[in-house]
This record gives C-alpha cells, sequence and structure tokens, in this order.
DNA sequence: TTGTAAGCGTTATCAC
DNA sequence: GTGATAACGCTTACAA
C-alpha cells in the first residue's frame, strides 16, 4: 500500500503548523529563512512532495490539458505531439491523450474529460464531426476548448492552423511555373476536406490561371492504402492522353501511398509522366525514395500559441499562421 | 468562471441527503428505485457529474497512468499509442503522455507523475538510461512501473516485450535460408541496443550456423538520417566484394534509411547486391517502394498485458511474447 | 434503505 | 510571520 507523508506530517515533524509547511512550498510566500530551512530539512528527510491531487481540489485547475486526437495512421501526429507535450511541460502543464476513435464517442470523450476536471480541451483530430460537439451537452461549465491545425467549424471555439490560402497560392504558383497544366486533387475524409480547404483554395487558385478543370479522386480516408487505392481508381479509368499532368494529395501520407501505386502498378515515372505534391513535410516523404514535394506547417508556432491561449495569455481567436514550400524532385 | 453542481446541490434539489446522490451514482449501490430516478433526474436537470478529482483524492486512485516517451521519431510509436490509450480507456483509465526527452529528466518526470498520484508508470521509451531510474529516489511511495517494448534493467520493474530470441531465429533462419552469408547488423542508441537484445541474438544463431563473424554498423539512434548515415560509413570504407550480402537493422525506420542511401547514392539493388531486414513492421516499409522485410510485434497482445498488471490481474513479471516474421521482397 | 460524522491533503482567508 | 477556521467534493465507515 502506498503511503506518502503529508504536510501534517511534517509540520509535525518540523515543530510548526502545516500552514507553514505549505508556505515553504509555495514561492514568495511570507516565511523566515529559519522555518523554511526547518520545514525543508524535515521534507526532505520524510520524502514529502505536495499532493497536486489535494491542491487541484482546492485551487480549482489541475494543470492537465485533454488532447483529443483521432487518427493515429497519420505519422505527422507524432512530431505534433512532441512539440505539444514538451511545451505543455515546459509551463507546467501535462497532456491527457484521449483517444476519440470509433468506440469513444467525442461526447463520451468531452463528459470524461470535464469529469476530470482538466483545465482546456485541444482538439486535435482529423476526422470528427464537428456537429457533434457544436451543442456541447455539458452545459456552460465546459472546458475551453481549442482545435489544432485543422479549422474550427464550432462557435466560440478558436482554431490554430496553418494559413491554406497562402500555401495553396505557392503551391499552385509552383506549378505553373513548372509547366504543368492538367492538375488533379485528391482528398481524404470528406469531413476534413473541407475543414482544411486545401481543396478549395487549389481549385480557386487554379482557376484564377485560366484553369477551371481540376479532377476530383478521393480516398476516403488518410492512409497509404488509401492513397493508393483512389490514384489506382482513377488511372484504371483514365487512358493516358487524358490523364492529369500533376496531382496534389492532401496530406503527405497520401500521397506517399499514391506514388507507391504510380510506380508499382502503373510503371509510371514521377514526375515525368505524372508530378505529386503532398502536404505536412512528414519526414520519410523527404527520403531518396520519395524526394516528395511539399509544405510545412509551422508546427512550434501552432503549438506555442495555442498554449498561450490556454494560459490566457492571448485572446482565443482563431490564427492562421504562414508555413513553407518544400520543393523536392516529385515535381 | 466555471461552475458545476456539486452532489450536494442535487440533493437538495431531489429532496435528499447527498450520501444517497453518491448512491445514485454507484453502481450496486443499495437504493430504492424511487430515489434513484429523482436523484438522477435532477442530475440531469443540473447538468451533474461526479468529480473524479474529489472522487481521487477520497479514493487514493486517480486512474490516470503516465506514459513516458522519449522517442518521437520512431513513428511505430503511434499504432502502440493508439492501442494503449484505446485498451486504457476502456477500462475507465486515461493516459497522461509525459515526454521525457533532453530538458525533462527522467527523475523529473517521475518526481512530477507521483506528485499527480498516477496509478502506474508505463516506460515507453527507447533511448532513456535505466540507470537514472534504478535508485528511484521518491521512497517507497513510487508508483508501480511497467516497461512496454524493451528490456528492463531495473530491478522490480518487470518488461513487457516480444521475445528477442524467437525473432531472431527466425530472422536468422530465414535468411540462411535464403542463400545469404556475410551479414551485418545496424544497432541503434546503445543503452537500447543491449536492452533489445537484438543484436546480441543475432550473432549467436549466426554462429550456431557456423558463421562466427557479424559485421556491426552503429547509427547511434534511431531515425532515417541514422540509418542512411551508418550505412553510408560503411560502404565508402568497404569496396565490393567484401561488402556484407545482408544488413539486419534494429529497426525498420533504420531499415528504410539505410536502403534509401544504398540505392540512392551507392547505386545498389536490394536484395541483389545487399539484402535488408528491419523490426516492427512499420506500414511504409510494406510499401512498394521499400518492401520490407521484417519481424511484427504482438501489438494489441503487449498492451493489454501491461494493462492486466496495472489493473492487478496479473502478476507484475517480466513477459515475452512471439512475433511473426513478415517476408517481402527485400529479402 | 437512508442519514450522520469523519476524513482525503490541500488552499484561501482572516486573526493574532 | 504564524496559526486557526472553513472549504474544495467526494468516499467510507457506521448508526438509525
Amino acid at each position: 500500500m502506498r503511503k506518502r507523508a503529508t504536510a501534517k506530517q511534517v509540520a509535525e515533524a518540523a515543530g510548526v503548523s502545516k500552514w507553514t509547511v505549505i508556505r515553504a512550498f509555495t514561492p514568495g510566500a511570507s516565511i523566515t529563512e529559519e522555518s523554511k530551512r526547518r520545514v525543508l530539512e524535515s521534507a526532505a528527510r520524510l520524502n514529502y512532495t505536495p499532493n497536486l491531487l489535494a491542491r487541484s481540489l482546492a485551487t480549482k485547475s489541475t494543470g492537465q490539458i485533454a488532447v483529443f486526437v483521432d487518427d493515429f495512421a497519420n505519422p505527422q501526429k507524432l512530431p505534433f505531439l512532441e512539440t505539444l507535450t514538451e511545451q505543455l511541460q515546459a509551463v507546467g502543464r501535462v497532456a491527457m491523450l484521449i483517444n476519440i476513435n470509433n468506440h469513444f464517442d467525442h461526447v463520451h470523450a468531452l463528459l470524461h474529460a470535464d469529469q476530470r476536471q482538466v483545465d482546456a480541451i485541444i482538439l486535435f483530430g482529423t476526422a470528427f464531426r464537428d456537429e457533434t460537439l457544436t451543442d456541447r451537452q455539458l452545459g456552460n461549465g465546459t472546458p475551453p476548448m481549442f482545435v489544432l491545425a485543422r479549422d474550427s467549424q464550432i462557435d466560440g471555439v478558436p482554431a490554430v492552423v496553418c494559413d491554406a490560402e497562402l500555401a495553396l497560392r505557392d503551391i499552385v504558383d509552383h506549378l505553373y511555373s513548372r509547366g504543368y497544366r492538367r492538375p488533379g486533387f485528391m482528398s481524404g475524409a470528406p469531413a476534413l476536406s473541407t475543414a482544411l480547404r486545401r481543396r478549395e483554395y487549389f481549385s480557386k487558385f487554379w482557376s484564377e490561371k485560366g484553369i477551371t478543370h481540376v479532377e476530383q479522386l478521393s480516398a476516403q480516408k488518410y492512409s497509404l492504402q488509401a492513397g493508393a487505392l483512389g490514384i489506382r481508381n482513377y488511372l484504371s479509368d483514365t487512358s493516358g492522353k487524358e490523364r492529369i499532368d500533376v496531382l496534389m494529395c492532401e496530406n503527405d501520407i497520401l500521397a506517399l501511398g499514391a506514388m507507391d501505386e504510380m510506380r508499382g502498378r502503373f510503371d509510371l515515372r514521377i514526375p515525368e509522366d505524372i508530378a505529386v505534391v503532398g502536404f505536412d513535410n512528414y519526414e520519410l516523404g523527404g527520403s531518396s525514395a520519395y524526394s516528395l514535394t511539399t509544405y510545412e506547417q509551422p508546427l512550434r508556432e501552432m503549438v506555442s500559441i495555442i498554449i498561450r491561449m490556454i494560459k490566457g495569455e492571448v485572446d482565443p481567436e482563431t490564427v492562421t499562421l504562414p508555413g513553407e514550400l518544400v520543393v523536392r524532385s516529385s515535381t
């Protein structure tokens, strides 16, 4: 059975009251050097550390931030999680990682996080439906929510995203200057595709260049297989001369899956037969096997801003940040 | 300001005592249907849900499991985290994701987790040094620890791992039967390499087949770049005829990095010039670009067992589980 | 079946 | 600067 020392025990050992013990552990509290020394000494001897649980109950702030994730197939989640945990911990917070896939429906997860008194909820999902969160059955007490790396369609819930308009303008400019004229766009989950707005801007900027038709491919979800299937369906149905000359995929994973399929099953050369563009700058896309042109999100800044919103240092408003085009030999 | 209804308020609204309210929310408590109905009704109206924080303080059990991660470069962490969170949540627990990289040294993280009264700690790291955790400065009250997916060198801390002996026997048998006779092994972080024991068994089984020399390559850490660098150093220093004919990498990421380098910079064919084997069965390794022979860990079972240990349903003892060889065209 | 008293380990606030 | 009182919201006895 676990047994931890409490402030009370330390107090007795040090010959002071438990409130003095608390003061010794409260930066800037008014306490004499002498008392503090004695308290810390006894504390060390008894192996005492404050119980954050009890503190949270009293202060009504847990320092715990729930992070909702629903798409573990995208390896790009990992660097985000790394940065997120790192920056949260740097300001004394900690991440509660909550899987909102399948069985764990969102409302339930929300309820659970709420019951655990988290200070905030970061929606770092991909395919979740905003509608399920819109009504927020939890009444007025719900912890503040923030959406990371996709648009928010929920009223009063701000998002921190990479600026899709800037990104797609850069991408289309690049492709146009490379001479491509028959663009295609492969989207993943329908719900997210609208939220990311990548497809929308892709079409818009092509049409500004006089190219009004963008071939639409759909992968239904975000995975290698889905990307492969998406391009396979298209290529099987379309003869060589009618094919697109460049394919933009909604993220790198789709792009990698599509590239494999194009080369492995259809013997196409990239970029000679079809060029490919992704989004995210996932590490493996940069390998010589793929050398995928892509767009990098300003991960650290995005995370940093969302944390400052949580801390209340920045007004909770949707923020879009510029990313960076990464040109490689797939275009 | 947040305001949640408390059991007391619900009690007043329902015209009962707060303990009756508790009972209505405690499965199997003795309470009349009538009381329960009235309580739940008031609770619903007031939007009441139990405060898990207060409960934890009273019960001395938080249902929170700290997961220590120090290697976010390996995408294989993601499916593990997915399974872990899924299974934890299925039994009413939740994962606290703790980054123990760089600045966040392990002892500090341990202390922090302990102060938050987590029920258990899962060490799901790669390169952490066991020594720093061995003494466990926290005294006797430390939450139980478990190591996931690598060996434990800490006294009294059990590990749940994929059986390296079985795995390497299968792998070496396979390579031998394919006719390879000049094996090389690329290891990553020195600390982990010994913990994984893959190198050790690789050499052992080759030597049982009469091949006593295994070329040792080192990548220092686990990443694409490290894998690429490791093989580059070796190939630059070794002329064609003296080269190994098969390279086993400690995990898939190293293998993918090495393959890129072998093909991109040295124009080698895989497997004709050098065959490659990885470990983990990371999804991308199965793509046609790599088609990497590898070994799959029994992820779900590993997670399941560690959770049962946490719940106390299984004795906390180190467990090794068999995985499965996945043969593809890289060998 | 239900109500009461005591306790979990802190913090906030006010006297001294 | 220090000690005391009350409170945070729940659970676990135990008594009615």
